[in-house]
DNA sequence: GGCATAATAAAACGTTCATTCGTTTATGTC
DNA sequence: GACATAAACGAATGAACGTTTTATTATGCC
């Protein structure tokens, strides 16, 4: 019989938007576990309560993130669709939760391309993205796509795509419906046979 | 009658080198001007002769490799190809800058999606790679190119490239002859009209 | 060779860091 | 309502931080 008081999961939410947010306004450097305490509302000790040490609170924020998207990608995800259409359907959703999560994908870009991204489980990860993968795999076989490596297909559809909806990135640039389509022709251009 | 003893600009060179190194290795947090001094065989307050922080180093470690860059991509630059053939080239010196240089483009690539790359100039950087530019401006006038945007189709002529030579990113894939051929035919059918 | 000067270094500065400690507070069960 | 328990906290920890101060070394010119 377990008498215990409960965990505020509340707070575990908080310290991740706080991480995020201080992430991105100064960096992992300047990011103390205090700053994100304070800027989650909670002692720092508390922070310890819900995650091992700072490293694990960054990697652990990372791995929400994306996984989140993961969801996002899969929301919609009909296999019965025309092939060009699955994908489509799966770039719109990407952009989409890059443009409604721009601290969100700001942090993953940041992380993903800091020494911090080794300490991720690569195969948890990337298992969420295995139907996507799929897809292009049939895609392949059946001579619509080009036969390459599913990570230089990945790297055409995604990173431009990254790229665009982030406002670091592409400040001066804000993309209308026309231009989102334009660019989702030219990465289908460029993996299509 | 100016008495005075020369700096040694290889220390400066050894603090740009150690910077990349320590950076890539341990990333942006737990690079101390002190461990980055000893890297390099330098005090650290020998460092705040040649930058003014360290804010300063990061910054100018950027600048520095950015324009290495920006001076590979315009070695081979030939006004007087075809369209295609100077977009290829660039690609191609774009790549071969990266593939030899991994230590520089991941520091890069960490930098520009970090905080600290709002503290650049950009004005100055992008002044270097306005040749290539008006390229792709003649090439959308010659309708040989989509009329997009230049920075969406910078980034799906150079974004997959970083990943694709990054090995950070692409650990597994390693790129041959035929898959680089590959790639740019990607970038291009990307790009073309 | 000696002087002026800046490059370089070692040590010290106050501050902030990640984490832990000791205590208090809130909650689920009886 | 009282008890047991873990959540939550503020304060304290020593280590490491970025930078400055102070002292020394090496160099170019007379």
């Amino acid at each position: 019989m377990p008498i215990m008081r409960t965990k505020d999961e509340n707070k575990k939410e908080a310290l991740f938007r706080a991480t995020i947010k201080l992430v991105n306004e100064i960096g992992f450097a300047s990011s103390s576990v205090s700053k994100i305490a304070k800027e989650a509302n909670v002692s720092p000790s508390t922070l310890y309560v819900f995650f091992d040490n700072k490293e694990d609170l960054l990697v652990s924020t990372y791995v929400e993130i994306k996984t989140q998207l993961a969801h996002a990608l899969l929301e919609n995800f009909d296999d019965t669709l025309p092939i060009r259409d699955i994908i489509r359907n799966g770039w719109y959703s990407v952009f989409n939760y890059v443009s409604e999560h721009p601290d969100e994908a700001a942090y993953m870009e940041q992380f993903s391309n800091s020494p911090y991204s080794e300490l991720v489980d690569k195969a948890v990860v990337e298992r969420e993205f295995v139907p996507f993968g799929n897809v292009m795999v049939k895609g392949i076989e059946q001579k619509i796509i080009k036969d390459v490596d599913i990570s230089i297909l990945a790297a055409f559809i995604f990173n431009p795509l990254f790229r665009l909806a982030n406002p670091r990135l592409c400040a001066e640039l804000e993309m209308n419906e026309e231009k989102l389509e334009q660019a989702f022709g030219m990465a289908w251009d460029a993996i299509k046979l």
